[in-house]
DNA sequence: CTGAAAGCGCTTACAG
DNA sequence: CTGAAAGCGCTTACAG
């Protein structure tokens, strides 16, 4: 029976061993280009190889090796926002790596949480990438008591966390972003928050407020609105913000999906930005360039972060000692289009 | 040495087996629900397990059984719109299954295509789904020769092509788009196709066409104009129709992303939706209802593509035989508030 | 330069 | 009900 008909079932490296006539040992070193072959011998080897379209069996493999060649990112939910940007970084070293990329969404549902765990325990990672709220991150703790590396994007946790950290500058963003229209003369700026329950949310609204009281404009509160960091939230909290009796002459938008919703809320009130109303985003997502008018916003490095996360990553898994155990990337001020001087301002 | 102090190495099968004094037979059983144990030795088996956090090594598991629990999925790129759709759909059914999903992005690049490829071959799936065009599909060939499952989604391919495919209806989704617009009384319909390389491209152009042509409307090729699926475009192709000397009533815009290019390009030229122009989508993606307008467009069932791809798989997977080979689900016309009839037309 | 052999951690007939 | 043993397909000291 020659090895063409057997081609319903995968060949083994003992039978391409046979078929050249040496042994695995020989093979294998051919298949993982280490020295001690004959340059026949490993021509020969290498064209029966080619010829039978072998592959090496990944589980054995790596049951010798220890790892499995995946690493695992859990997500809340698949958006095409934030989590795009952070995605396209990892892919983009992990592609480099030979790792592939594994991809789960808790939706938001603990139980569906748990499963995963299980399963990633059971199954074996090679480390993960958890995307999640600082408040779901408690699975950090349970991952890292099976000795699986893990590191958190996004929250900044408190310094004492034992597992490493990517963030951004999300205070200081929420500052920037507020500041930026206060300079172009705005005083009643309206913010529509992300869910509060959220350290994100809150440190943005805190750099807001910050903002405010160095200009030593007073806080109004019909003018903070929290939202669910989608779309729908910001139309409604912009239409709630024109129903004011002095509606806000600017929108801190909080992020740009909410930012997107603001700008189709003002399109149907036929209220033009930035002449009628300034609005100003976070995040800076592919498309904020390309929305009409472009979107000012504050950029996050979201693929930076995603591309630092995993390479910070290997680097754990490769048994390195990681420091700093903590990496807060910078966000900065793009200026687009959406912002300008208050109306009553202008000349 | 109790295990306690072993705890920087995950623990063995055999160490569980040793330290409740049975064999590892016994514990595999336990562990697999399988019957032949005794309920006393079970309940001490478990207990000790859950004591010591043990769980099984994937690799060696995986091994025996010859499956590695992992579902790829082959994308061109990650872009936040129909791919959502049809992940979503796709992670649906694998939390049930147990696998695991392996995302990769080819970016179009057919280096990294091939690189993947080896990857995959090399590492060992259980199954493949590819949402490619039809033009990059050759893969698919290469994967049926290692003998690994694989569903295409997205395109019809011939019938006779030898892998299982999922679709829609795209030709009667371009089809009823125009007549849809049609039949509000457009007569000038400017069309922004995908690239027109792609066959589900083409396939909503000829729809277009063939409604034009049973309305006996004469096709002007200027208000056919080719876009690359994304916003920008969408915005481009707007700006071009609207320099025409006689622009169209209402523009039909491939997908839903062209649709919120046009949204814009028509938001900045201050034209009403629908009253100055109409727009009609395609896909039917998540955030289309919160447009503002909503957006009139032709549904795609992604969510449910992705259930069937799945499904399919994991059937090709078992073992089982799978028919029909070629499965076509219905898109569908969603009336919302982006079309209405031409302004010269209105009373 | 080449190969025999052990072993990675499981599962599964098979025997008792 | 329980266990000894073979074997899944590799890699890696070690010996020749």
């Amino acid at each position: 029976m020659t090895l063409e008909q057997r081609q319903n079932k995968r060949l083994t490296m003992a039978q391409i061993a046979q078929e050249v006539g040496v042994s695995t040992t020989t093979v294998s070193k051919v298949l993982n280009q280490l020295p001690g072959v004959g340059a026949q011998t490993r021509a020969r080897i290498q064209q029966i190889i080619e010829q039978n379209d072998y592959v090496q069996n990944h589980a054995a493999r790596h049951l010798r090796k220890g790892q499995s060649g995946l690493i695992d990112l859990v997500i809340m939910r698949l958006e095409g926002g934030y989590d795009l940007g952070i995605m396209h970084g990892v892919q983009d070293v992990l592609e480099d790596s030979g790792h592939r990329l594994v991809v789960f969404a808790t939706n938001e549902d603990e139980t569906t949480e748990r499963l995963w765990l299980r399963r990633v325990l059971d199954q074996s990672t090679d480390g993960v990438l958890l995307l999640l709220p600082y408040e779901r991150i408690g699975i950090a703790n349970a991952l890292m008591a099976q000795h699986i590396p893990v590191i958190a994007i996004g929250d900044r946790n408190e310094p004492t966390t034992a597992f490493p950290t990517i963030s951004s500058t999300i205070w200081l963003g929420g500052y920037t972003a507020t500041e930026h229209l206060i300079s172009l003369g705005h005083r009643r700026i309206g913010i529509i928050t992300g869910p509060l329950h959220l350290t994100t949310s809150r440190a943005r609204l805190a750099g807001y407020r910050e903002a405010l009281e160095r200009a030593e404009i007073p806080i109004d509160p019909t003018l903070i609105r929290e939202g669910n960091y989608l779309l729908g939230d910001g139309i409604k909290q912009t239409y709630d913000f024109l129903g004011l009796p002095e509606p806000p002459t600017a929108i801190f938008a909080g992020n740009d999906a909410q930012a997107t919703g603001a700008y189709q809320a003002l399109y149907q009130r036929n209220i033009r930005i930035p002449d009628a109303m300034s609005i100003i985003g976070f995040d800076d997502v592919v498309y904020t360039s390309q929305m009409s008018p472009p979107l000012t916003t504050i950029h996050q490095p979201l693929v930076e972060m995603g591309k630092m996360a995993a390479n910070m990553l290997l680097r754990l898994i490769a048994g390195q000692s990681l420091e700093p155990n903590h990496v807060e990337l910078s966000t900065s001020l793009v200026v687009r289009q959406s912002c300008a001087a208050p109306r009553s301002r202008k000349l």
